[in-house]
DNA sequence: TTGAAAGCGCTACCAC
DNA sequence: GTGGTAGCGCTTTCAA
């Protein structure tokens, strides 16, 4: 910067300024130091000035995995909605270990991010207290954690579950499965099949039909695997909930290859409004929550809360709304 | 870090020692250290140790979409192809934009990555110019540019592209079809078009039926739009390739709801291997590329540039081999 | 609108 | 194995 100074005969100062917009420095000065820029191929040092300023310029955000549409289209929507604030994304995928989460968090908060996104509100103590102690404003999504630890933009997991659960057994259906994930890594997933069961409990239905398969992410194969073993196992299920429509593709392609119809067979719901659900035969029934708005209303609240004109002004938690999109593999 | 050097009873260069593995440091006095800045809840700060020793420790990767299933295997591939290097992704979409893209690469360029992953091998001449001045290591991946900018770890798509017309062919098809995005911009499928339509031509086949629908990334939705079309327009069409198994997925569900099937009265071919392609029902034939692989091998490369040890061991150009999968969709 | 000085928090370098 | 000093490249602060 020293050498842009000299060649444009100003201060360092002036050209730190220069380089900013919105910053009072003379046209004719500013095209002079533009162009020693130029001139010597000066590139902007982020890290002295994100030292010397104390801000960042980074948002961190962590997902428990790239390759699923959901979480990806929550990162858009946070990319989009910070666009033109001048913050750059880092992202990192915890891939549903809670240990990897606490390690990627460690890091980013060495990095100084200036407001940090992370999935669920499940966390290891550890995480949790080193994200409280972060001091930036901190955004639980895709979830309502009872005790947040700052600010929240989700829904209930749970509800969900219960509202495919009714939507089942309003279609006439009286044996249902659902299909899911091994073990708790996926804290949400293991939501909505809680929600899911109660539903059918308070409905009267008593037996369950869970099948667990794989680890998380679900996606088709282990539907499919799922699905397989269900059949095999209670082969007059009528009606199945898979943990995310990745799965409820697998597990239908599953049913069909066994000659089953779907939905005169067995109904099929999903979750999440992949892509996939919609153009499948025949289209899936699931549950939209909107994830790119997810990832929206993250950055409209980072925006606001790190906005210095006056006091924040949107609520600490944002309940997302969602619907259920009825279609062919629950609805003949 | 003073304060910890205080409660330590050592000095500040001692503290900085102790947190990083691998320097001479006492155990009794890293253990102090350590237990010092536990009680003072210290968080080291990168920015500031990456201005003073002049190592960001970000690794820089561009890819055209996020919810991409190819680009998140790559990215993942780099992710864990680093890990234990102690480099961090700094992970940006261009949205198959290369204005979008220059803009992301200046902005990544201000952070001193060590290192810079891009997709393709077309990009603005500022861009390639940022780039070259840049002074590390920079890979161009998924694709064989003429005229490298630096390191590569790729494949030609266009004889992906022929490969795919070949095997059309030899399946005793006679009338084809293309499907893929608008324009340039997506510049690696419209090299496998190139591709696909001059081993067509070379096999005797003249007439060109290419249906181009909408901007990349083309998903299911355009290729569905994209199948009708073409099967209103030339209806006596026998198989078409696809640019994605996303789109052949989309094109595939619009024929069969035009009560063709495949791939008795029509077959298709993708590109990707992504999952999709194998759960449809049919399965679909596909183009595997190793997406995770092209990842991988890009994490070796920059991890074999970047060490101190001796010259860089690797060569500057990876071909990543790709296999054809066939499958249901274009072989009864 | 511009400039000079101080210092952000850490590590390279050299000394012991 | 440990400590002191200098300085990374920028922005803050204050003064002109």
């Amino acid at each position: 910067m020293s050498d842009v100074a000299r060649v444009a005969g100003v201060s360092v100062m002036t050209v730190s300024r220069a380089l900013k917009p919105q910053t009072p420095v003379s046209e004719s000065t500013r095209a002079r130091i533009e162009a020693a820029a130029e001139e010597l191929g000066y590139v902007l040092n982020s890290t002295a000035a994100g030292l010397s300023s104390r801000h960042s310029g980074f948002v961190a955000m962590t997902v428990p995995s790239l390759n699923n549409s959901n979480f990806s289209d929550t990162a858009r929507g946070l990319t989009e909605g910070l666009r033109g604030s001048g913050f750059e994304l880092l992202l990192g995928y915890t891939n549903y270990d809670m240990a990897e989460e606490e390690r990627l968090i460690a890091a980013f908060l060495r990095r100084s991010p200036e407001a940090i996104v992370v999935t669920g509100g499940a966390h290891s103590a550890r995480c949790r207290s080193l994200l409280k102690a972060s001091g930036v404003p901190v955004i639980e999504t895709w979830d309502l954690p009872a005790d947040p630890i700052d600010k929240v933009v989700g829904f209930s997991n749970a509800e969900a579950g219960r509202l495919m659960a009714h939507h089942l057994h309003s279609q006439g259906h009286r044996k249902f499965g659902f299909i899911g994930g091994d073990g708790m890594r996926d804290t949400r997933g293991a939501d909505r099949r809680r929600g899911f069961l109660a539903a059918l409990h308070e409905l009267g239905v008593t037996e369950d039909r869970v099948l667990s398969e794989g680890d998380p992410p679900l996606s088709m194969g282990e539907g499919a695997a799922a699905m397989t073993k269900l059949l095999d196992r209670w082969p007059d299920t009528k009606a199945v909930m898979c943990v995310s429509d990745l799965s409820a593709f697998g597990a239908m392609s599953a049913a069909q290859r066994c000659g089953l119809s779907v939905p005169a067979d067995i109904a099929i719901g999903g979750f999440g409004a992949y892509d996939i659900a919609k153009y499948a035969l025949p289209d899936i029934t699931t549950l939209d929550m909107s994830a790119e708005d997810i990832g929206r209303k993250s950055a409209e609240m980072i925006v606001d809360a790190l906005s210095k004109g006056g006091p924040a002004s949107l609520p600490d938690r944002i309940e997302i709304p969602y619907k259920l999109i009825v279609r062919g593999s629950t609805a003949a």
